[in-house]
DNA sequence: CCTGTAAATTGATGTATGGTAAGAAATGAA
DNA sequence: TTCATTTCTTACCATACATCAATTTACAGG
């Protein structure tokens, strides 16, 4: 149980086994059912789910009462909304489950203490970090950079199974564009993929 | 000299005064003149820039040799390519200034000496970095979810002043259209507000 | 298996934004 | 000042993507 969650904290924070159980002792978890909501817009909240198998989303909804995919959080993701877990604002997206998943609360007080005993954790930590805003510029750039083909074929190549696991509609929402234009888009692909040979 | 810095990093850090020039000693700071370069495509970069005064940029070019903005670092500011920074990938963007611009360079030794020295500076690290990914989700969310003129708007409001020290076509840029766009975005604007009176 | 519902596709049409080109306005150097 | 260069604007047309509506396909529950 909770072995993704164990790798990720101790294969670089070198902590023993004893510290371990005593730093996650009073860690919550929790399984949540596809369609089943972790966090509503306007709620509180103050930790980040650590995904620990299963396949979790967060989204905006806009004015017109569309949904817009913010991120995909598979195994081994961190997903939150930061305005409410680090600074008390009320929510501004919402995150449910797309798959049934094993979740773990992490709050930033775990992280601290985490931080205050093993100095390769911090760093640990800070590079997680920096990886997750590095990540969020490239997907910056596409957005502003590219058209709805060439952001759909990065998505690919970046992630070859969520294609698996997630609606065709939600891809769409996630590269800014509808599940129609994500449909012709994949047509026109295929028809000129066929032309090739 | 280096006043911005020095309240950035000791605001919050409790670090004293003899702690911060020990630790401070062997930070380089340059000045940078308009149009000059920090950073070019496939170049190595091993730090951050702290922006103490003045405004750099940092941008992508396409393969049709259009620039993209990718980020605006004014005052107080951190600006840097993590994929070269953190990851020792050759850089993808490239960073210039916009003003003359003093910089601190900062590098991740720097802040790991910093964390080991103080708990609250630590945690405070945390905070700046988890308000950086909070930043850049609000803004892929404005990409993904609303019009130019929306967008446009919404940087007019978070950034009263770069509208006044950053030219039209790079704040077009920023919002993921062509100049031409974004001056037709203010001509509308600015003929709906006529007829409101 | 049938049946209802959500997802994906397709076509017709609309709209926002892009591209090009020209001129006006601003900026900067001599 | 004048000239040169960049930025901004405007007009006209092109295109990518959105919208709406109608099927088709996939799929879950009875």
């Amino acid at each position: 149980m909770l072995e993704n969650f164990r790798a990720y904290f101790t294969s670089k924070a070198e902590i023993t086994d004893e510290q371990y159980v005593k730093i996650t002792a009073d860690l919550k978890t929790k399984v949540y059912k596809p369609q089943q909501y972790l966090l509503r817009k306007d709620e509180m909240c103050n930790h980040t789910f650590f995904v620990e198998k299963g396949l979790l989303r967060s989204y905006s909804v806009d004015e017109t009462g569309k949904e817009h995919v913010i991120q995909f959080a598979p195994e081994n993701w961190f997903i939150s909304d930061r305005s409410s877990a680090c600074f008390n604002e009320p929510s501004e997206y919402f995150i449910d489950a797309i798959e049934e998943t094993r979740v773990v609360f992490v709050d930033q007080q775990f992280i601290q203490r985490l931080s205050a005993q093993s100095e390769s954790f911090r760093n640990y930590n800070d590079f997680i970090l920096h990886n997750h805003i590095r990540f969020l510029y490239k997907r910056i750039n596409m957005l502003i950079s590219h058209s709805a083909e060439i952001r759909y074929l990065s998505f690919i190549k970046l992630y070859p199974d969520l294609m698996l696991r997630v609606p065709q509609w939600m891809i769409a929402s996630y590269l800014g564009i509808t599940p129609e234009s994500l449909s012709r888009v994949r047509k026109d692909l295929a028809k000129r993929h066929a032309n090739m040979k």
